[in-house]
DNA sequence: CGTATGACGAGCC
DNA sequence: AGGCTCGCCATAC
């Protein structure tokens, strides 16, 4: 059992997969909850509604200093998720073209080309 | 122990 | 396109 109340291993889980995603792709904090095998103690409709926000919720707590590329993680829509203009926005946007992503007018990424296919 | 707040996303207008 | 609502959780004070 690794979803909340048992958060602290979800976590781990979610940064497992944060740490697979190659640079220069993206994934979104869905894509990365539907990668974790679902907790069979929890109404899986139920699940899929809340486990989006436990990934954010994971990647609020993000540890420094073990090269988690946190900005590799977007929403659903290619957007960042910080608000627009903030410092964490800006950093985040900055990294990812760093890596050759870009931005279109409205500021989403392009999911068609930089969307991450998922683990091996 | 109450209260506020949050790096989401699908479904509806 | 864009602004709701909901889900009813986890965390930080």
């Amino acid at each position: 059992m690794f979803y909340p109340p048992n958060a602290k291993s979800f976590f781990e889980k979610v940064w497992d997969i944060v740490l697979q995603i190659p640079a220069g792709r993206v994934s979104s904090y869905g894509q990365i909850a539907s990668m974790i095998p679902p907790d069979e103690a929890m109404d899986p409709a139920q699940m899929r509604r809340l486990a989006p926000r436990w990934v954010g919720t994971a990647m609020r707590k993000t540890p420094r200093g073990k090269s988690i590329p946190w900005h590799r993680v977007i929403n659903s829509q290619g957007r960042i998720s910080f608000p627009a203009g903030s410092a964490q926005a800006d950093c985040q946007r900055r990294l990812l073209e760093q890596e050759g992503i870009a931005f279109d007018d409205s500021g989403k990424v392009n999911l068609r080309l930089h969307a991450w296919a998922g683990p091996d």
